[in-house]
DNA sequence: CCTACCGATCGGTAGG
DNA sequence: CCTACCGATCGGTAGG
């Protein structure tokens, strides 16, 4: 029997919902691993030890460590895009749009957490090579992430809203930076709420880059 | 002096500058291959074809992958931090600090390219853990420079130079994650400096932080 | 006796 | 779901 009809008898048997439930819980797990060790040095023994099964078990639900990562990171990388995608095509201006985009990506981070976190810390261009239709399909969503993001910010800078002699790529590298980098640093059960965060850092990047009236 | 230790004297020295110059060498290789596929990804055999020689000779000259490692990022951070707590104990005030900082920050990138980034990309948190003389130290030059940067912040709030609702921290992290995130798109060759880059983050950081004069 | 290596192979561990 | 095991690969080291 095929590990496909094997899995299909299975969901029968016990049930989809048993199989799904199951999976989730390894990815939470797994998701924890990869967070603390980082995709390359975590081990499936270690997912295994954290899930509460057996290393090979894991091959059961998962075809291994890479469907594991692509499961956990995909679901939420596309909810990121779209979130970002709608702000840039609502109505309003350039400011509030990209306070919107900061606190919509923070947020993201704490309702995903760890999974965005887990993906922002590998570095995509560096995962072995594999040009496969989902690396192929990451890549894209992260250009139009990124696209929505410059193209906000080239927005404000065309409307006059925004000053700055950067480009609207730069700026949005540096804006994005600022949100990234909270991978290193963020705690779901620190001091300040992930909105908290997000409210401070917009009012100092906004500040920064809309244009003062004239006095 | 003999003839004979005369001679060695001369191959001595003659050896050692030779030895000097190719663990130089080699740390500018290892450095472009850490940098392009991360310090766990990397293998000792693409740092020996890069560097031109044999695998196993990279042993005549370093312990392993560790010393390499260490000894191509334990120079730059050190100036780094140098750096930063000069200009916390320099003249002047917290925004023209925080400039100077962030231009300093950027500087040392470019100068000691790549090997800053090599080390930003790795999550010294999660390299295999090792409380080595080595780790403290250089675990006590991060917080060093965090509070540095912290302080220069504090500094600022408390004599209202800045305003923000954040925590000195938590806007050093932010002012940081800006610059260090850099690590995934900063090219030396790319189309702007690191000194403009810098300049540009600045003015929209300060711009954020400095206080409003009252209208 | 030291230097700068090389070809071959070790022990240990990963994913599967 | 486990036990036993593989093929491959890595960092590091032996002798010459």
């Amino acid at each position: 029997m095929s590990k496909i009809s094997a899995r299909r008898k299975i969901a029968r048997e016990a049930g989809a919902a048993d199989y799904e439930r199951k999976r989730q819980e390894i990815i939470q797990a797994a998701a924890a691993v990869f967070r603390d060790q980082g995709l390359g040095n975590a081990t499936m023994d270690e997912v295994a030890k954290r899930a509460g099964l057996d290393r090979a078990s894991l091959y059961y639900y998962f075809t291994g460590k890479r469907e594991l990562f692509r499961e956990m990171v995909g679901a939420a990388t596309n909810d990121n895009v779209e979130m970002a995608e709608a702000i840039a095509a609502s109505q309003g201006d350039a400011e509030s749009k990209l306070r919107q985009l900061i606190i919509g990506l923070f947020r993201s981070y704490e309702r995903h957490y760890p999974y965005l976190y887990v993906y922002l810390q590998e570095d995509m261009d560096r995962l072995p090579s594999d040009s496969s239709a989902w690396s192929r399909r990451i890549l894209d969503l992260n250009q139009r992430f990124d696209s929505a993001v410059t193209g906000i910010v080239g927005e404000g800078l065309a409307s006059g809203v925004f000053t700055s002699n950067g480009s609207p790529k730069l700026i949005a590298a540096g804006v994005l930076g600022m949100c990234n980098w909270s991978h290193r640093w963020f705690r779901i059960d620190g001091p300040r709420s992930a909105e908290e965060i997000a409210l401070i850092f917009s009012d100092i990047v906004l500040r920064g880059l809309v244009s003062s009236p004239p006095r």
